[in-house]
DNA sequence: GATGAATGAGGGTTCATTCAT
DNA sequence: CATGAATGAACCCTCATTCAT
C-alpha cells in the first residue's frame, strides 16, 4: 500500500515527520515535480538529504507518498458527507462544494500537488500510484447518485457513472481554479471584474450548486430561487 | 502577440515550419515542458539547434509558440459553432460537446500540450502566455449563455459567466479524460467495465449532454428521453 | 603488526568473528573495495555499523585485516608443502600447483580479494600491508630452489631468486584464472574449446608442471614422457 | 569494434584527442576506475564535462575505449614480433620479454590501466571488453609455439595451448611488477637488495628468458651457460 | 559495549544556450 | 542564415563515519 515511506520514518517523532512532509509538499507544490530540489527539501526541514533518501528511497516515493498522505486527507472529509444519512442529495453536494471551496483555500499546496502529479512529464510517476483512494471516492460518489435515484432525489434518466465522474469533474476544476495558477487565471476570464472578493466564494458556491441541481436532481416543487 | 517566433521563422518555407512544429509539438507532449529536450526537437526536425534558438531564442518561447498554435487551432473550431446563428443553444452544446471529444481523439498531442501548459513547474511561464484566444472563447461562452436567456432557451436564473465556466470546465475535463494518461485513468474509474469501446464516445456525449441540458437550459416541454 | 582489529573483536565470540568475516570477504570479493558497502556487511553479519567500526575502525582496516586474514590461510598450506623434507623439488612443485588450483576452487572469494587487493585505485593501502607473509613465502620459494641446487635437483645455472618469482606468477596467474572473471576469460582464450571440463583442472596441473620442471629442474635422465 | 567513442571525436584534431586520451589514462591509471574522476579529467584535458560525455556518452565508454586504445598498441608490437619470419623461436621470446619489460617502463600507464581493468569491481565493465585483440594474440603465441614444434625448436610433449599460456602469464606477471605498486613490491620480495638498479632490467630479462628457454624450448647442444 | 539514525561531501550526467565557422 | 561542437551549472543519490542513547 503505502510502501513510499519506510519504517523508520513512520516511527519517527510526529512533529519531524510533520516538518519534513510540509517542507517537501511546498517544494513540490511550488516548483513541479521535475524543478523540485531534495537538498532544499533537507535544508527547509532541517534535515540531512541522507535522511531524506533513507526514509523515502528516490525523490520519486517522497513524491507519491505526499500526493497520497495529501489526496488521501482530502478524500477522507469528502467520504464523511457522502456518507452522512442524514443529508439529502442536495445537501451532500452543497456540503462537497463547500468543501471543494474551502480546501483550496486551506490546503492550496495539496491541491497543486495533485494536480503535478497529473501533470505530462510524470507519466510513468502515475502509473505507480495506488488509486485505491480515488476509486473509493468516484464508487462513493457512483452509490449517492444511485440511491439518490431509488428515492427520487436524483434524475432518473441519468447514467449514474457518467453523471458522477461529471460532477467530480466540476468539483475538481474549482479546486484548480482556486489553487493553480494556470486555472485561476483561466477563472478570472469568466469573473465579473465588478464582484466584491469577500463574498464571491459564497457566490460561486451557490451558482455552482445551482448548475448541479440543474444536472442532476429532479426538479424540486418546493424550491424557488 | 505572438512575438515568440522571429521574422525569419515565419518566412520560412511552410514544410519547413511544420516540419519544426511537429517535432516540437511531440516532444513536449510526450515529455512535458522541463523533460523536453531541445536538441532532440531539432534533430527529429532535420534542422540544427542553432537555427531552433535563432528562431525562438528560447525553450520557453518555443513552448510558448506551440501552445497558442495548438489553441488557436482548437478554439477556432469551438467559435465557429458558438457563432453559427442557425443552431439553438441545445445544438451549439451538443456540438461543442463533439468536437471536444473529436478533438482529443484527432489533436491529442494539442490537448497534452494544453494540459502542460497548466502544470505548477511553470507558473511564471504561463504569465506570459496572452490569454486573448481563451478570454475570447470565454467571452462568447458568456454571450451565447446571456443570448440563450434572453431567447428563453438558458435557465434565466443563472449567472451567465459561471455557467459559462462551469460548462467550459466540462469540455476541459473531457478533453483530458481523452487525452491526459493521469485522466484516462481517472476517467476508467467512472466508467462501467462492460462498456463495448466503439460505441461508448456516443454514450460519453449523449450523457453529458443531459447533464449540460439539465444544468444550463430550461426543461423542454417537447423533449423526453 | 595485525593492528586492524582491536581486543574487543579479538575477544569476541569465535562464531560471531566467523559470522562478521565471512560477510566482509563476501562483500569485497564480489563488489570489490571500493564498490563494497560497510552497511551492507553489517547487515549480512546481523551487527550494527557501529560495532563494525568499532571493531576496525575503518573499511581499510577491515579490508587488510581479512586480506591478511586470507592470504595466511593459504600460505600456511604452501608452507607445509615447502617444508616437507620427504618431497623432492619436482615433487613440492607439483603439490604446490595442486594446491594453486585446490585453493582457487575452495577459497575462490580469498583468491578474488587478492587480486583486489592489488587493484590499482587502493595504492596507499596497499603500502600499509604488511608484507611479512608475502616475503616469508618467497623466502621459503627461494630456499627450495637453491637447496634444490645443492642437491641437483635443480638448475644450477638459474638466479635463484628470479626463478622463485617466475614460479611464483604462474601459481598466481593460474589462480586469478580460475578465481577471476577477468583471467577466467583470458584463461578460455587458450583452452582447447573441445576439452572435457572434468579432467581439464589435471590436464592444466600436468602440462604447467611439464613447463616448470623444464623451466626449473635439471633433466631427468629417469623420466620420459 | 571500437564504438565506444563517437564520430566526433574520432574527427577532432590529433592533439586534442591525444590531451582528452592522456587525462584519462592518466585519471584512470592512478586511481582506478571508481576513484577516477571525469570532472578532473575534463579540466585537465582543458575541455568541458559535456564534451567528455558528448564524444563518450559514459564514464565507462571513455575507461573502455582507453583500455582498448593502450592494449591495442601493446599487442600491436607483440605481433610484430610473432610474426617476423626471420626470427628462431627463442629469439623471439627473449625480444617478447624484452618489449614486455620496454612497455612497461614506458607505458606504465597503460600496464596500470590493463591490471585495473581486471580489478573485482567492474567485473560487468569487463564482459564489455571486446576480447578480440587478446584472442588475436592468444592464436598467435599458440601458432608460434605449434610451429616451433614442427621446426624442433619447440618440445614436442607440450600442450601448445596451455605453454602459451604459462608463457603469457610470466610475460604479464613482468609487466605488472614493473608498473603496478602491489606487484612491484612484490618483486622486490624477490630481488637481491645488493644488485644494482641500472643493469638489473638486463638480468631480469635474461634469467626469465633461461626459465622460459628451459620451459618451452628443446635444449640447444650448441649453447653452454 | 552495542545500536542504527543521521550526516553531508562528492560525483556522474544532462541540456539550454552560445558562437566560431 | 545555418551549423553543431562546446560549455558548465545544477541535481539526485551514495555511503563511510559519528554519536547519542
Amino acid at each position: 500500500m503505502d510502501s513510499f515511506a519506510n519504517e523508520s520514518f513512520k516511527r519517527l517523532d510526529p512533529e519531524k515527520q510533520d516538518r519534513i512532509l510540509k517542507a517537501a509538499i511546498a517544494e513540490f507544490a511550488e516548483r513541479g515535480y521535475e524543478l523540485a530540489n531534495t537538498n532544499r527539501i533537507a535544508k527547509n526541514a532541517n534535515i540531512s538529504v541522507g535522511s531524506v533518501f533513507h526514509y523515502f528511497n528516490t525523490k520519486e516515493n517522497l513524491f507519491l507518498y505526499i500526493v497520497q498522505y495529501g489526496s488521501a486527507m482530502i478524500e477522507e472529509q469528502a467520504g464523511k458527507v457522502v456518507d452522512d444519512e442524514t443529508l439529502s442529495v442536495a445537501q451532500k453536494i452543497e456540503c462537497l462544494l463547500r468543501l471543494a471551496v474551502k480546501s483550496s483555500r486551506e490546503e492550496m499546496t495539496l491541491i497543486r500537488l495533485y494536480h503535478e502529479m497529473s501533470s505530462i512529464g510524470n507519466q510513468d510517476l502515475m502509473s505507480k500510484l495506488p488509486r485505491s483512494m480515488e476509486l473509493f471516492t468516484a464508487e462513493r460518489y457512483v452509490k449517492m447518485l444511485e440511491e439518490g435515484q431509488k428515492k427520487g432525489e436524483v434524475r432518473p434518466e441519468l447514467d449514474a457513472r457518467l453523471a458522477a465522474f461529471s460532477m467530480d469533474n466540476i468539483f475538481l476544476s474549482l479546486q484548480f481554479a482556486y489553487a493553480c495558477d494556470y486555472y485561476r487565471i483561466r477563472f478570472q476570464l469568466y469573473n465579473h471584474p465588478e464582484i466584491d472578493k469577500e463574498e464571491y466564494d459564497e457566490k460561486v458556491i451557490s451558482e455552482t450548486f445551482q448548475i448541479l441541481k440543474g444536472a442532476l436532481l429532479v426538479p424540486d416543487m418546493s424550491e424557488r430561487d
